[in-house]
DNA sequence: GTATCTGCAAACCCTTTGCAATAAG
DNA sequence: CTTATTGCAAAGGGTTTGCAGATAC
């Protein structure tokens, strides 16, 4: 079951419509694994000829989430980025503070947290979202110089 | 070091200017350990009778945030939401998806994650941001009740 | 004395919304 | 046929910014 047919399912149980605006609006979503936000989404679909607006990417983000299909990542530069969840694998976030660099990674040892927290607060776990955030290699090199010290940054 | 001394050494190396203005949001944002957004920060300190302009808030917040004083922790109803994070542990943060309930712990398999992505990728990290989202066990019964079908959810 | 900071109000920009026409079911 | 969806343009709301006066150092 692909992701236009989930979204087709969940559409429907809540009676609402499935309409060709929004299918055009998750293909371009699912077309690569790369977050996204609004406006690039936008561009990417007028560049290729596509007639949508944003409203309707803005109407139809909330049911893409809802849905389990995507999620929001993370708001930066004013707006929200978003990926989509389907089809690949969970991952998390680790960040370059100074040149926002972002690299993608897994580890199991989260399922554990949730596992805890699921048993410790009662929760029926859903998810996560971690973002570890640090200097990468070139920046770290780059401040290193900068300080001049001679000693290695820790 | 309190987090006023920190702050003055910090904007004093920056070549830049320590106020009584600066302070006294300093004092608020310190004065609870809770989330915090724009907004109320600058109505609580209307109400205790402190003058301040949102405008001088939005722009002390990137230097606190530099000096790792407090720290972005979610961007929710259309605005950001911080805490600090100096003289308080860290701590991550457990959501329900319905209620928007937080739960705060901490777990300490979070450090070993940090520790294997700095050996992976070669970054310094200097901390993460966990949000776990699920139902609350209140919002799991509500739920439940609602489906009706006499079948714990999971 | 000089450069930064403050408060105000306007500008900005992402997101939401009202509306009339259109289309799904 | 009914109700949801679309595109547009305007409204909304948090955040940023230009400016003139005040202030840290």
């Amino acid at each position: 079951m692909d992701e236009l047919e989930i979204f087709r399912d969940f559409i429907r149980r809540k009676g609402l419509r499935y309409t060709p605006e929004r299918e055009r609006i998750i293909r371009e979503i699912f077309a690569t694994h790369d977050h996204f936000d609004v406006e690039t989404l936008y561009l990417g679909m007028r560049r290729k000829g596509h007639r949508v607006s944003k409203a309707s990417i803005y109407r139809l983000l909330p049911l893409l989430i809802e849905a389990g299909l995507v999620q929001e990542v993370f708001f930066e530069d004013g707006h929200m980025h978003y990926e989509h969840i389907y089809g690949h694998d969970h991952h998390c976030h680790l960040r370059c503070t100074q040149c926002r660099r972002i690299e993608e990674f897994t580890d199991p040892a989260l399922e554990d947290v949730e596992r805890r927290l699921a048993e410790r607060f009662g929760y029926r776990v859903q998810g996560h979202k971690l973002e570890v955030l640090g200097l990468c290699p070139a920046c770290r090199e780059r401040q290193r110089r900068r300080s001049g010290t001679g000693t290695p940054a820790p």
